[in-house]
DNA sequence: AGTTTCATTTACCAAATGGTAAAAACGGAA
DNA sequence: TTCCGTTTTTACCATTTGGTAAATGAAACT
């Protein structure tokens, strides 16, 4: 339940995962690692603390290093749905409220213990005009990781809750292993009840 | 049920609309708007037929003049489920298909008599080369295409049948008017007898 | 160990949805 | 118009899912 940001800027080795990642996909000179590096910060989360809550401007990019977050909403009912699952080495932010600086309409949540590298808007704007291949390569993840929300959504299309289950237990065991029962049953469209009563009759 | 590519190249005034549509974003000197021209063409498609099929790769990018397509699978049971509808003025393709050159995992169906202006992914190569900032508006209106599929799925999470189905009354009421009912209820989950049941009790 | 708190499971019943099949309505072609 | 094929509606019943509430289980704290 903490919004505070405990930030940590100290030990430089808590960016590595960061790096390791973007160079999957583009080299990144060692001397821009150090100036990007500048910038970043670094933030442990308890399961269920925000990173970002409905209604307030998203003004950051995060990475996750460990953990799962649920991107979050509550219906007029005031149950709280789980839109995706996000794990590490994902980036995350509310892409709209991001882009644009429009109030955010859904929450991020810890799903587990978590640790993100925390990218500041500002700060991307400023390393986006210095390193241009970084906005490139940035806006090729964020495709990337919105092309996978929707796979993954698509593929419980028309499916029945214990199919869903199943699916689910394939497509992202790791993250059936680490999350709440409810936060899976929110996310599958169920209650808990029903989902209890599946998992009774799958074995 | 018809694939062949009925092209047309003869009248410039057909391509108006993309253009009309880009210049919203971005203006686009005449000239270019001459050169860009070349390389378009015109499809009209009747109900049911195809601009993609599953399996196939995507080589085009399409632009929807006047009409609504259709992205859809068939399930296991080989049920065909509707995942998004799409209208006029939005651009459509099968985007890690077109972007990666694998076989696409959806098709893309004409859901009432449809236009659409054909842009040859080779030829946006040509033209991306040629006017850089003609990439970063296709990416931009890209990204927004793919935020409005989630966004508009996951108002639909959680809800039962008949608010799913009010929903899309009020956010898509153009293409409720427009598509088969049957198109309706593979798209928002549910049988076209529970669809039928739920327009009876709503009035 | 005992207590508290929270997550998960179970049970029971009501409501919603699916499946099959038949009737009705609609639209196009002769 | 009539006929034909397709779409939509209806009806019936079986199955699934939801809602309420209580029981069980697990973890944290004293």
């Amino acid at each position: 339940m903490d919004t505070e940001p405990h930030t940590e800027r100290q030990d430089a080795t808590r960016f590595v995962p960061l790096f390791t990642y973007l160079r999957l996909f583009k080299n990144i000179p060692s001397a821009d690692v150090d100036v990007i590096q500048q910038e970043l910060s670094y933030r442990s989360l308890a399961e269920g603390d925000y990173l970002l809550k409905e209604g307030s401007i998203a003004t950051n990019l995060f990475f996750i290093c460990d953990g799962v977050v649920r991107i979050v909403t509550q219906n007029e009912q005031g149950r709280e749905l789980t839109h995706y699952f996000l794990k590490e080495n994902q980036l995350v932010t509310i892409l709209d409220s991001f882009n644009r600086g429009v109030p955010a309409r859904e929450s991020i949540r810890a799903a587990c213990p978590t640790q993100v590298i925390v990218l500041p808007k500002r700060s991307l704007l400023l390393l986006y005009d210095r390193f241009p291949y970084l906005k490139e390569l940035i806006d090729k993840l964020t495709q990337q990781t919105l092309l996978y929300k929707i796979q993954i959504r698509n593929a419980y299309l028309g499916e029945d809750a214990m199919t869903r289950y199943q699916q689910f237990l394939i497509r992202q065991p790791e993250i059936a292993l680490r999350v709440s029962l409810q936060s899976i049953a929110s996310y599958l469209g169920i209650t808990q009840q029903s989902l209890s009563r599946i998992r009774r009759n799958s074995f």
